[in-house]
RNA sequence: UGAGGGUUGGUCUAGUGGCAAGACGACGGGUUCUGGCCCCGUUAACCCAGGUUCGAAUCCUGGACCCUCAGCCA
């Protein structure tokens, strides 16, 4: 909550403040209609989500709705394979567009019947320039751009000519039709910009309908009035084609929404642009578009991140306009936040130590009692088998520790997660002086894990008991890059974090969880978060994937260590 | 160097002529059967220079720096 009381979730931004200024003053009839428009041709990643948290979030805040549309309107790029696995991602963050499914290539036939009204009213023209032609005629920067020799063609000349190139009387590249606005403009995107270009390609949904497709410029725009959009939200590099936008529509003199462009997201350490992304892809540097490192949604839905977490962090970065570089702590706290109130606690040793209670009885197993969430209680409790011998995690033990590492080391007592306190006294190694084997004491009195003569231990560790521990596979991940921002860098494959995942088999996990459902969330004590994989993990054959650490301030302290 | 945008603590965001606020991070402490959670505290910002004004992050002028645009991609 901020001081003016409202919670994050509806803290206002220059959108939010823009649509309702709208509102107020009956613009579009009080409506909002928004739209998420994808390009099917990748998947989608983290930046989309926060385009689509914006686009839904503020369709619902506002009564309104938003549509899912496919941008497909250029064949060479597009596929159905990625329409599916777009949708299946916005449905995964939680958002429903309700039957408002369009695609601008459903709009083929409209769109052409604009583009003939357009050569008509003596505003679009065919030019017969070739591609380089047209790159040469356009100027520079800094130099105006000058017309083309087939500019001043006549209204019927063109209309042939429009019509030939839909019949497909023209080669690729021989013909397109541009736009007649002013080949000097200093926005270079109003120099007479292509329309549609000729493709004798196959188009997902259209077929082999149409060889003419219309550019982005044209259809866009078209398209969202066609669908009656209020607001039309973009990033920052279409702030430039605006003046096309509007150009388009008011020569049409069609229903006019509004373009309004925001700051895309960066996130630290990682990278976001789809061509890096195919190439950590296609390079083998990851293991597919949905590898839990990728910043994907299916690589975040693999990782196991919640569609909450995800929807939190983009309400929280806000909206502006400005080019900023959101730190990856801040997602990472939100997913925490989250699993923290949600996620079942069980105990699992990563790197296991064998340790040997001595004066256990040899054959006995007795049941303790476990919180499953100390967070939500209602979440109620189980009972997990201790006996003789148990495992521990191997960073638990040092047998000659520095000043503030408060776990087991010789002659220390520390206590045993709703067990016993134990002491250690012997340290067992193999020939080749690995330590092998940890032989303790306990003390029965402190059974459930609380001393009844009140003295106190400063570490409380995490166990398995070995006769009873579940075999399993635990894949640790780090972040995908060692530096900040790898775009920046010279070649951005050569600051991949090595250690970016790191396989463990044998971990050992508490009776009871061999039969994992692929897809559950736990907190593995003092470890942090673990998602069961739901591709390769199954019920028998656990496999886990780390979402995030726990905060580890005793890592904290060690890095301090090192740099002294 | 033409045009369009932008610049508030380490990071993200608020502020719309009147006490520069919040979140994340970092640091310190309290609490604790998770070195978690929670609680408390500390740190730390208006790009620069002029001007208007009783008063400027906010308005004006000039400058610096950053981003985008020269696809028949989106």
């Amino acid at each position: 909550m901020d001081k003016t009381g409202a919670s994050a979730s509806e803290r206002s931004h220059f959108i939010r403040q823009i649509i309702e200024e709208d509102i107020a003053s009956g613009k579009y009839g009080g409506k909002v209609i928004t739209r998420f428009p994808p390009e099917p041709n990748g998947y989608l990643h983290i930046g989309h989500a926060k385009s689509i948290c914006l686009n839904f979030g503020l369709a619902f805040q506002y009564h309104g709705r938003c549509h899912l549309r496919f941008d497909d309107t250029n064949p060479m790029k597009e596929n159905l394979e990625y329409v599916e696995s777009i949708k299946e991602d916005v449905r995964w963050l939680g958002f429903d567009w309700k039957g408002h499914e369009y695609f601008a290539s459903d709009y083929f036939d409209q769109l052409y019947e604009y583009a003939i009204e357009l050569i008509k009213s003596g505003n679009a023209y065919v030019d017969s320039l070739s591609p380089e032609q047209i790159r040469h005629y356009r100027g520079t920067l800094s130099e105006p751009g000058k017309p083309s020799p087939y500019r001043d063609r006549s209204v019927e000349e063109n209309l042939e000519l429009f019509g030939k190139m839909r019949k497909g009387e023209f080669a690729e590249g021989e013909c397109v039709l541009r736009a007649k606005i002013d080949m000097s403009s200093p926005n270079i995107v109003m120099r007479d910009p292509t329309l549609y270009r000729i493709r004798y390609r196959h188009h997902h949904r259209s077929g082999g309908k149409w060889c003419i497709y219309p550019m982005y410029d044209f259809a866009h725009c078209l398209s969202d009035s066609i669908e009656g959009i209020t607001h039309s939200l973009c990033s920052l590099e279409f702030e430039n084609n605006r003046e096309l936008y509007d150009w388009i529509l008011d020569k049409l003199n069609v229903y006019h929404p509004k373009q309004i462009e925001f700051a895309r997201l960066n996130l630290s350490h990682t990278v976001l642009s789809k061509r890096k992304l195919i190439r950590l892809v296609e390079g083998g540097y990851v293991d597919g578009w949905d590898d839990p490192r990728m910043p994907t949604i299916s690589g975040f839905k693999r990782r196991g991140y919640t569609p909450a977490s995800i929807r939190d962090f983009c309400e929280r970065i806000g909206v502006a306009r400005r080019d900023s570089m959101v730190d990856l702590a801040l997602l990472e706290h939100c997913v925490r936040e989250d699993l923290n109130k949600h996620a079942m606690r069980v105990m699992v040793v990563l790197r296991p130590l064998r340790v040997v209670i001595d004066n256990y009885p040899e054959n006995d197993t007795e049941l303790l009692t476990a919180i499953n969430n100390p967070e939500d209680r209602e979440m109620g409790t189980r009972q997990v088998p201790f006996s003789r011998v148990i495992y521990i995690e191997r960073d638990d033990f040092m047998e000659d520790p520095p000043k503030k590492f408060f776990r087991l080391a010789p002659g220390r007592e520390v206590r045993l997660r709703y067990a016993y306190f134990i002491r250690c006294t012997d340290v067992i190694r193999d020939e080749s002086g690995q330590i092998s084997e940890l032989r303790c004491t306990y003390d029965p009195a402190t059974r459930g894990g609380d001393s009844p003569d009140g003295r106190k231990v400063k570490a409380t560790l995490h166990w398995v008991s070995a006769a009873h521990a579940v075999r399993a596979t635990v894949r640790l991940y780090d972040h995908l890059f060692i530096v900040e921002n790898p775009a920046e860098e010279e070649d951005f494959t050569a600051c991949i974090n090595p250690g970016s995942l790191e396989t463990l088999e044998g971990c050992m996990l508490e009776p009871g969880l061999e039969n994992t459902p692929p897809g559950l969330r736990y907190q593995f004590e003092r470890l942090g978060y673990f998602y069961a994989d739901h591709k390769d993990s199954a019920p028998g054959r656990p496999v886990f994937n780390r979402i995030v650490t726990l905060r580890d301030t005793w890592a904290r302290i060690q890095k301090q260590q090192q740099k002294k």
